[in-house]
DNA sequence: AAAATTTACGGTAACGTTTACGGCAACGTT
DNA sequence: AACGTTGCCGTAAACGTTACCGTAAATTTT
C-alpha cells in the first residue's frame, strides 16, 4: 500500500507530472477540465503531498515551531503550551516539544537539535540557569526567529512575552502592608532566574514606598527545581524565619509552591492564618483554590502568554527584523490568607 | 549566512560530494585520512545534515512521533507527556504536539495531518468521543504504529498502555465497604469514556462481590470536559444524591475533579467527610493531597504510561506486526477523607 | 492570409542527500 | 606477463516536488 505521488496522477491521466503540480498548486497555466480531472483522481487516489520533497524543492522550512519549557507538567507551562498550540493550529503550524528539564545545557542541545530540524522558529522559556550567549546568541544568528517567554535575559533586546514580576510583587506587598502586616518577611529564588530578581525588586520598592525598611534578615533565597523540593524549601526557610527573634507576620513568597510549604510549617507549629500570619504567594495554581485558608497569590495568564508568543514568532517571520516585546499585567486575587482586617 | 552542505565540504577538499558522505556517514571505502580531513572541514565549518534531504533520499520516515492529547493542561496528560518526551529523546525522536480538546473531529484533523507530515507513529490518548473506525482505523491501515494510551477502543487489538481501571474501582468500593459505609453511591460518567464504562464496573463488582445490592438510584452518569465542568457537576450531582429520602454515606467519584465538587457541597451543607460522608476519588491529582480532608484517591502512574507507549512504539516500529498491550494496576491513596474507622 | 499573441502543456534541472556501479591505480599471485 | 584482488574514489541516478524555459496548437490581431 504505497503512498500515491504525483508520478502515479500523472501516469493514470497519461499526462506529465508537471501538469499534475500544477493543476493541484492553483497555478495559471492549466486547462480547467484537465485540472478537474487532476483534482478527482488525487482524491480518487488519496493523493497527501510529500512534505519533505516540498519543503526541500522550495527550500522553505517546515510550518513547524519547537517550543522548549523547563517543564511540561507544570500548570503553569503547560498552559502556556496550550495557548501556543492554539494558535499554532489557528496559522496551520506544527509544534515540536521539547522539555529542558532546568538544566541548561539539555536546553542548549534540544535548541540545536530544533534548529537541525530546521524549525521555523523558536518558542522558549528558558530554564532557571540559561546562559544567553550560551544558549540563545547562537540560533539567533542563523536568523531563526526566537521568543522567550516568561524570563528575561540581561541585555535582550529580541522578542519575548513576559509577566510584569516587579509590578506584581509590588501589589502583593502593599496588599500585606494596607493589611496591617508590619514585617513582611519574603522567600525568594536566586539572581539566576530572572523572575526571582524582579520579584524581590518589586517587594524591596514597596517597602520603602510604605515606608518600611528592608531588613536582610527577611529576606531568604532559596532554589529549586520542583514541586515537592519547592515545598520543602518553603517548609525550611520559614523555619529559618521564626527562628529569628523577631519573626516576621507575613511572607510574600516568589511561587505557590513555596507559600504551600509555609502553610505546612504553619501548620505543624501552630501559626494561624492569617491571623498570626499573612501569606501570598504567586502564579494563582490550583492548589492555591484549595488550599485552607485560600492562598492569596497573583493571577498570571499563562495561556495567553502562550498564544501571544506564538503570535510573535508569526510576526517577526514576515517582518524584517522587527522586535515584539510585552510585559502582561499579573492580578491579585486576594484570598484569606492575607485578610488580616477580616477578623 | 548560508548553512553549509557537503557540496561546500567536497569543494573545499577539492574531493567529491560522495566522498564526504562517505566519511561522515562511516562508509567502508574511505581512505582513513581523507576522512579525518572531511571530519575536520565539516565542524570547522559547522555542517549539519539537511534532515528533509536525508529522508527523502533514504524514504525513511523523519524521526518524528505524534503526540495527540485530549487537553495538555492537565496534570495526568501533562505527565503522560512528561514520559514520552523523555523516551523519545532516549530514542532520538522528535515530538510532535496536539491537542484535540476532546473534540473528536478535531482529533481526526489532527490525526491526519500528522500522517500528511509523515511521522513514523502516534501516540494517542484518545478523547471523550473519539470514533476508532473514523479517526484511527485509516491510519493503522497506513501501517504507522499507533499505540493507544489511558482508554480502550470496543474491539481494538492494537498497542495499548491502560490502566486497569476496573480493578482500581474495586479496590475503592471494597475500601469504603471496609471502613464500614453501608450506601455506597457512585458518580460516574458516560459509556462514551471507556475509562468511565470500567470504573463503574468495577464499581458495581465490589458491592455484589460484598454482598451489597446495586441500586440504579446510588449512580449518576455526568459528562464535563474541564476542570470547572467537573467539580461543577461533582456538586450537583451531590445535591441529586442528597435529595433521595435514603441519601448514600459514602461516594465513590470517577474523578478527583468531581470529588472536588463534592466537597464544596458537603461544605456548604454542613456535611462532615468523612463522618457522615465517605469519598474517594480517582487520579490523586495535585489538589487531592491539599483538600481538607485529604481525599482518598486512585494513583495512577502517568509517567510511566507515557514511556511505556513511546517504548511499544518504538518496538511496533522495529518489528513485524507484533502487538503490545499492557493495564497498570492503581494504587489505592488512603488519605482522610475515607477513614469513617478512624473516628 | 500572414503575423502576433495566448493557451496549455511537456522537458529538464534543481533542492541536498545517499548509493549502486564502475574505474583505476597498486599490489600480489600464478 | 597476464590475471585476480583490494583500496579508494568519482559518476550518475534517485527520493518527490516545483521553477523555469520552450513550443505546438489555438486564437487573436493586423
Amino acid at each position: 500500500m504505497k503512498r500515491t505521488k504525483l508520478r502515479d496522477i500523472a501516469d493514470a491521466l497519461d499526462i506529465s507530472v508537471t501538469t499534475v503540480s500544477r493543476a493541484l498548486n492553483n497555478k495559471s497555466d492549466i486547462n480547467i477540465n484537465t485540472k478537474q480531472a487532476v483534482l478527482d483522481m488525487a482524491s480518487q487516489l488519496n493523493y497527501k503531498p510529500n512534505n519533505l520533497a516540498v519543503s526541500l524543492r522550495k527550500s522553505d522550512a517546515l510550518n513547524v515551531v519547537g517550543a522548549l519549557l523547563p517543564i511540561v507538567s507544570h500548570q503553569f507551562f503547560s498552559s502556556i503550551l496550550e495557548g501556543i498550540l492554539a494558535k499554532a493550529r489557528e496559522y496551520q503550524y506544527f509544534v515540536l516539544l521539547g522539555e529542558s528539564s532546568h538544566d541548561a545545557e539539555k536546553e542548549k542541545q534540544i535548541l540545536e537539535e530544533f534548529t537541525d530540524f530546521g524549525v521555523s522558529g523558536i518558542l522558549l522559556a528558558p530554564s532557571k540557569h540559561s546562559d544567553f550567549s550560551k544558549n540563545v546568541l547562537s540560533i539567533i544568528h542563523t536568523r531563526t526567529p526566537v521568543v522567550v517567554i516568561d524570563r528575561m535575559y540581561d541585555n535582550y533586546d529580541g522578542n519575548y512575552v513576559n509577566n510584569n514580576d516587579f509590578s506584581g510583587a509590588y501589589k502583593a506587598v502593599s496588599h500585606l502592608i494596607e493589611q496591617g502586616y508590619k514585617n513582611i518577611a519574603h522567600i525568594g529564588s536566586s539572581d539566576s532566574w530572572s523572575i526571582g530578581h524582579e520579584r524581590r525588586k518589586g517587594y524591596i520598592a514597596a517597602l520603602k514606598d510604605h515606608g518600611f525598611q528592608f531588613d536582610e534578615a527577611y529576606l531568604i533565597i532559596c532554589d529549586y527545581n520542583n514541586k515537592e523540593e519547592g515545598e520543602e524549601e518553603g517548609y525550611k526557610a520559614s523555619h529559618r524565619l521564626f527562628s529569628l527573634k523577631n519573626p516576621p507576620d507575613a511572607i510574600f513568597s516568589v511561587t505557590d509552591e513555596i507559600a504551600t510549604g509555609i502553610y505546612g510549617y504553619a501548620h505543624d507549629n501552630g501559626l494561624v492564618i492569617p491571623e498570626q500570619l499573612g501569606v501570598v504567594g504567586f502564579s494563582n495554581s490550583e492548589v492555591s483554590k484549595y488550599l485552607q485558608p485560600g492562598l492569596t497569590t497573583l493571577e498570571q495568564n499563562p495561556v495567553l502568554m502562550g498564544s501571544t508568543s506564538f503570535e510573535y514568532f508569526y510576526r517577526a517571520l514576515n517582518s524584517n527584523g522587527q522586535v515584539y516585546q510585552t510585559s502582561l499585567e499579573p492580578k491579585l486575587i486576594v484570598r484569606k490568607s492575607s485578610l488580616k482586617n477580616a477578623y
